[in-house]
DNA sequence: CATGAAAGCCATGGTAA
DNA sequence: TTACCATGGCTTTCATG
């Protein structure tokens, strides 16, 4: 069972707030939330002893570096036994062009969230890697025009 | 047209760096990718000037805030012209339990990912809030059981 | 011309009251 | 919460390959 950890409000508006941008200091939080900067590290430091605030990442513009292309990819496995899944999962998390994987309930086991370059690129990875893996039975490959929204904030409070 | 911006082998590391870890001094930085701190500091700018690094920012625990049940939703537009989508995805923008939102090829013309709290959570949303906008034509929605991988590093060189 | 070393200033984190 | 101090990072300059 998850534990759920309850925000006061000025811990709300912090984490809204390092959501938004990472990189702002104690001051700028302080003024921003509505406290001190020490009374800000302090609960910065709670927030993080109890797993809510993870770790702080830089963001990349796919497009500039050549990775604009999403492409949304259903799974079914062979098998559900453990023993077939947690390889290919484990395979997944070697893939670094495989940015999200979600086992998922309905028709299809799994979705993953690829970015590739181009079409071309797609097709290799899809044909050489992806579909040479024994745990795939089969895959339904669904192609993004355009990222209308991507964000990491989640809604707290 | 996209301009996909070239890096050095240093820039590589120095991006791939950053988007694992978003919180290294410039000194942590030279000493991992092989350059020394001030080099780090003008490499960081001009990527920053060119577009490449975008912003910083923290990242939280899904389930630790109650947010942890992801549903995928396909959605269908009634109208396809752009006096119907622009509303909607200015909509969506709005919507802080819509995390990621692809137009899409195929079938449909949406995929979006939502962070609800739990299965009622979501009714609420789909019904009362998606299902009630005019653009909206059809959905179907998929519940993710559980998230196998999940990162925002993209792959780089 | 870009890089690396050196140095000073300043902001920041951390602590004590 | 406020005030303070010391640490360390940011930024510039300069010499070098």
């Amino acid at each position: 069972m998850k534990q759920i950890i309850q925000l006061d409000p000025i811990d709300t508006r912090l984490v809204e707030a390092l959501q938004q941008d990472g990189s702002l200091s104690h001051a700028e939080l302080g003024e921003k939330v509505g406290t001190s900067a020490a009374s800000c590290w302090r609960r910065i430091k709670a927030l993080e002893a109890s797993g809510v605030l993870k770790g702080t990442v830089r963001l990349v513009d796919p497009e500039k570096i050549g990775r604009g292309v999403n492409v949304f990819c259903n799974i079914r496995v062979r098998n559900h036994a453990q023993e077939v899944r947690k390889p290919f999962e484990d395979f997944l998390h070697e893939r670094p062009e495989v940015i999200e994987c979600f086992s998922m309930s309905g028709e299809w086991d799994y979705l993953l969230r690829i970015v590739v370059a181009d079409v071309a690129d797609y097709e290799r990875f899809l044909m050489r890697t992806l579909l040479d893996h024994p745990a795939v039975g089969a895959a339904a490959s669904h192609f993004a025009l355009s990222m209308t929204k991507y964000t990491t904030a989640l809604p707290v409070g």
